[in-house]
DNA sequence: ACATATGGTTTGGTATACCATCTGTCAACG
DNA sequence: CGTTGACAGATGGTATACCAAACCATATGT
């Protein structure tokens, strides 16, 4: 093998991630260690290593001798992740307004606005991917300007189950949390911590009436 | 070696647990794997996925080939901690209020009457282990009460990280923490869940002002 | 035809071998 | 005496060997 600077299990860890949560495995699909090991071409080792720190965080449950597969999240285990959420994420953006820098806010707003022209061109919806990206980036960037490093982590944490679970999210939302982010970054550009809480609340609670919606739907 | 049924690396986990939350090691001292496998009579294997677990929720740092030890801890993580638990615990108690079986709660008021009645008895102050399973005990049935597993998850995780900190926490408050307990219980038990929110977040309160106080003072 | 027995295959858990790198020490040299 | 360089030991990361259990499918007996 290569050389021990680059290290394989964290290589491997993003790579299963992003299996994950792009969807390319499913739900109850089974993996198996020997074949992911094959898939990324390093031993078991690392990938024993990505698994159980996925495994920790919630996001694989590993099944005795029956293999490894994605957690199933069922509807009450979301919903109980994004009450989570809606306590701590408003908290998180009052705490971040008049800290985050005004060119992190820039870069925000054009890469929401980039999204936004690039749907009314195509008309075919925000590529999940790229939607995705931006996501992160935005929850990211405004917990970390919080100042507190255990609310970040929590939150992407939580940001990562939910996102297992409306993996195939409906177009429409992803319009709507844009313009929705727009209004967050407005009032965190305005230092108006109570605005940008009270917007980022709003903002969870349409997502979840909108998977509540879809699911009494189908 | 013994049979597969009873895997190794969970005993291992709750043993190099034990060691950290029971202060036999020091925040700074150097761990390493094969003394750590020759102590709890198994290979390096399960030593590294219990590692690794401690690692992904944040209670041991690992150090490329510099060894692991436990997480330091400063006053600000201390204090973005308990800033989180602050947030999450209050809303905890509130949902769990009228959920949590008398019984619980009858069992969870004798433990502490015990600890109190020990207290008097030997003047010596509680012991650190019952102290902490006690605390164990009464956070856990609450956070399991209210329903909420991701809340209960989280929760844990990060009681653990700020018992880390104060390990040696003052006889005092071990004392004051069974009365504040008891005052929980009491509004639980009257379904009361505002009230318990209430002393909920007065006993976080409470932790949080001793040790500024007690880093202060020294 | 159905139930049970059985052997072989697959899988994760554990142990161990190996390697590249880091650490610490001691000696040689300025 | 101080600095540096090299060598030996130790350490974590990775690969691999091995095992017991679980699974599957075929065979066998009733």
């Amino acid at each position: 093998m290569d050389l021990q600077t680059e290290r394989l299990a964290p290589q491997a860890y993003e790579q299963i991630l992003d299996l994950i949560l792009s969807g390319k495995v499913r739900p109850a699909e089974h993996l198996n260690e020997r074949n992911l090991a094959e898939l990324i071409g390093v031993s078991r080792t690392p990938i024993r290593d990505a698994l159980l720190k996925l495994e920790t965080e919630g996001l694989v449950v590993r099944n005795g001798r029956m293999g490894v597969q994605i957690k199933h999240m069922n509807i009450d285990e979301f919903l109980d992740a994004l009450e989570v959420r809606t306590l701590l994420e408003p908290t998180m953006s009052r705490k971040a307004a008049g800290k985050i820098s005004p060119s992190l806010l820039n870069e925000l707003e054009s890469l929401l606005q980039n999204a936004l022209s690039q749907y009314d061109a195509s008309g075919s919806g925000i590529d999940r991917k790229d939607s995705r990206w931006i996501d992160d980036r935005l929850h990211g960037l405004i917990s970390e300007a919080s100042g507190n490093s255990q609310l970040s982590l929590i939150i992407r944490n939580l940001r990562r189950k939910t996102q297992i679970f409306y993996l195939k999210n409906i177009p429409e939302r992803a319009i709507a949390t844009c313009t929705e982010h727009l209004e967050i970054i407005d009032a965190l550009r305005l230092s108006k911590g109570e605005k940008a809480a009270d917007k980022m609340f709003l903002h969870l609670e349409n997502v979840r009436d909108s998977i509540i919606e879809r699911l009494a739907g189908s």
